[in-house]
This record gives structure tokens, sequence and C-alpha cells, in this order.
DNA sequence: ACCAATATTTAACTTAAGTTAAGTTTATCA
DNA sequence: TGATAAACTTAACTTAAGTTAAATATTGGT
């Protein structure tokens, strides 16, 4: 399969010429914080992170989840604190730009400028998607839809459709982006394999009925701007198996 | 009280010269749907506005509601389809500026960028918060913190703190912004009303006991952008009373 | 290979919020 | 101003998801 037209509109495209430096975390290790001032632009070269936001030590709510070549923090250069933590959730590589840099090009590229437009975009229909999965999808639903999400934006980045794919989030980073407790998540994950909508061992994970869990989910992944026929292809090469 | 120095980043005064287009909305007409094209910038000059997505027919998320001097729909000319219906709340009159002029006046001029990077800012600062509200907070904690992020929001747009002000939503769009069921957002609201949190009636709201409310939804008005010392401001305020 | 720390799984029980089914109050408008 | 619809309220009952408490499985470090 023919890798998306949206492939082209990517950080590195729009950044390609300008310097940066990159640092390595650990997983676990926190990449900035809560409080932290908005100075760099970041981009996730490599491994996996989260945002996220506390209501006390034990409330916690993840805001987002971030894969390689995905940008952490703000979009835009504004003038604020950062409002959560990003925590590395593998080993990871991040670059940081300099915002003075940044901000030329997305004003003088139109190639850039679109670009960070497209993705401020996307990133607010995911958010947009998490509302609706929080508020008013069942548990099973929920988990769902996850995992579509994740899938599909894995699958971006790599270009094509392969089989498994590899999901770094422990049960409980599911619940706290989900809002449920981390043993109905246990129990909403098992329901989903038991179904034979998925395979699911750890961190790897299958969907093996696409189709019943979209339309469980009330998935449509035209939110994540893959091209518009991406979502008959990937229908008909599932129903031909 | 002096009005928030944020107030200078607003809509009017980053598109000043640019001409547009204006049309009246009676109270429940549809600004725009679903799968229109986002062909051009809309600003909400007089009343209020929702914007919502449909899951079936009875269930449905809101994902936005919009004040008097907001835009709708998208921030950036991204070439995408709405994703979500926009509806009128109350009578309203939308402003239509072409993507071509507003895209140029953003590039062009650093006090529109920064006016538009700020704006995306606060309003996927809203919906962090709106995701930590479905997803983390009881009932009463989530009612509580719309009102607080209403009046906050509202507030800012009139520079001023008023004493009572007016929320056009019923409780069933309250209900689908926080996930919850109308009537239990009735019982909310009247346990809020009972112990002394705010007076309520109908569409005419006023906060009693800001300090309560904030402390218990852990409101913190600094992601709507207010200037850093505004909340110990309104805190003494209220502490005086 | 063993130990310790993490993660996952299952069961039994509890609870916050949903649902259904009335009423009542308020707004609209002919 | 009276009829009708929309919005709000309350009570009784149900349910999806939370909680607590084990047990089991996996991973990582020494």
């Amino acid at each position: 399969m023919e890798a998306s037209i949206y492939q082209d509109y990517n950080i590195k495209n729009a950044l390609s010429d300008l310097p940066f430096e990159q640092r390595q975390f650990k997983a676990g290790d926190v990449i900035f914080k809560k409080g932290d001032d908005n100075s760099h632009f970041l981009m996730l070269e490599q491994g996996w992170a989260f945002a996220v936001q506390y209501l006390d030590q034990d409330l916690r709510s993840i805001q987002h989840v971030k894969i390689p070549q995905d940008h952490l923090g703000y979009l835009f250069p504004v003038d604020a604190k950062y409002s959560y933590d990003v925590i590395a959730l593998t080993d990871a590589t991040v670059s940081f730009y300099s915002w003075h840099d940044v901000s030329k090009v997305v004003k003088d590229s139109e190639f850039a400028f679109n670009t960070f437009s497209l993705l401020s975009h996307i990133e607010k229909e995911i958010l947009h998607q998490r509302i609706i999965s929080i508020g008013r999808r069942t548990a099973l639903e929920k988990a769902a839809h996850l995992i579509l999400e994740m899938q599909t934006r894995i699958e971006r980045t790599k270009g094509g459709t392969e089989k498994g794919f590899y999901l770094p989030l422990k049960q409980d980073h599911m619940a706290d982006l989900l809002g449920l407790s981390s043993i109905h998540v246990n129990r909403s994950m098992n329901e989903l394999r038991r179904h034979n909508y998925i395979e699911y061992n750890r961190s790897d994970i299958r969907v093996i009925n696409y189709n019943g869990l979209a339309m469980m989910a009330n998935f449509d992944p035209s939110y994540l701007q893959f091209k518009p026929d991406f979502d008959e292809m990937q229908l008909q090469q599932q129903a031909a198996e």
C-alpha cells in the first residue's frame, strides 16, 4: 500500500535546514515539567512519551501520547509555562530547536506554515475524539477507539499497514487516558481479546477484526488526516482476509 | 479592577483592517455543519454558539462553547472538512473573513501571529481541562469547574468582575459538555446551590463562594491566560466580602 | 538463575451516575 | 391570556464502572 499524501507534511520536512540540539532520555525520565518555560520547540526523534496533568498524588489525566516524529509541548511560541509534564514512555531522543528559528520558518515558508497548521489541527481533533471517548463511549468502546487511533498514527509514520504493532502504554496509562480505572481497562482489553477483535500480549497488539472494532467504537480515521480513501482501502483489505 | 493585559490579544485587533461579511443567526440555527468546507475564517461578533459531534441520534458530545468575540471553526486555513456542527445557542452575528486575507495578515504581522498562536493555545488548554473534568472529576466538581471557566472567560471580554452572569447553556448542554446525564447535572447544580456555592436560576448564575468552588474543582484560571496575579486578586477580593 | 519490582488478572463487593417515570415551573407565541 | 412546549425537579430503581484484595505473570537487575 502506498503512503499517504499527507506524509509530506511532517516536522522534519518543514524544519529541514534548521540547527538543533539533541538529548537522550531513559524510559521514565521527565522531559519537561509543568511550570517550565516554553523555551524551545521540541521534536521527539525516537521513542514514545506522554503528557500528563495531576489533580493530586493519585489522580492524573494523560493528555497526549507522543510517537516518533511528533512534537512535544507547544507548537507555537506562546509566552506561557507548560501546563503539563512530559515523561518518556520508552528510551527517547528529543531534538531542541530555537523558537526564534522555528517562528521565522513558519512565517516565511508556505509549506512550514501549512505543516504547523495541520499538526495543530490534528492535535485538536485527537483531543475532540478523546473527549467523545471519555464522555460518551463505554469502556469497551474507549479501549477499541484508542487502539485504532494508535494503530492509525503508527502506520502513518511507517507508511504502510503492518500486522501487529508495538504499544508501550501500560494499562494504567490507558486508564488515565480514557478516564477509567486500570482494572476496568484490563477487563475491557480481555473482553476485546476474548471476542477476537484483537490479539494482545503486554506491549504487542494486533487488530484482528478492524471493521468490527471500527464499527463498535464509531472510529473514522479521517480526523487523523489520512487521505480520504484510506479508510475504504483498509476496510477492503480487511474484508479480503 | 483593571482589565487583563491579555485583552489586547483579540481577533478584532489582529484583523482590524480586513474586509468581512456579516450574517445573522437565530437561536438554534446551524451556522455550519460537519462535512462543510473550511472556506472562511469565522468570528462570533455577538451571541453564543456551541460545537457538537454526534455518535448517534441520542448521543452527542459538545466540544466547545463559544462566547462573543470567539472564533468559530478552525483557526488556520487547513484543507479539511469541519468535523463538528456549530449551532447558535442564542441569536448571533457572525463575521466571515476570507482565508486568503487572514493567512496573509497572520504571516506578515507579528501581532496577528502571536494572537492566533495564543488563541490556538488557549483553545487547547480548555480542551485539556475538559478532558480532566470528564475523565477524573466527580459530577459536582465538573459542574463547579465549568461554571468557573465560563465566568472567567466572560469576565475577560467584559474586562472586569461582575456579580452574576448570563449563561445560556441549558442543563442538557452542560450534560453533553461534561459527559453526564442532564438529570445528574440538575442534581449537581442543585447541590452547589444548596451548599451556597452559587445562586442559580435558569440562565442567571452567580458565584457566591469562589474560593470554595475553585478549591473543590481544582480550578486555576491561569490556563485561560489571565495575567499571573489575576487568581490571587480574585481570591483576595472574594475573601474581603 | 534468582530476587525484587512491575504488570496483569480475577473475584467479590460498593458506589456514582444512569434510567425511567412522574411532576412542576417557566417560556413562547397565537 | 391561555395553550403548548421546553426546561427543570424529584424519587425510585438499575447498572457500569470503581474499589479492595489477592493471586499470577513478566521483566529487569545482580
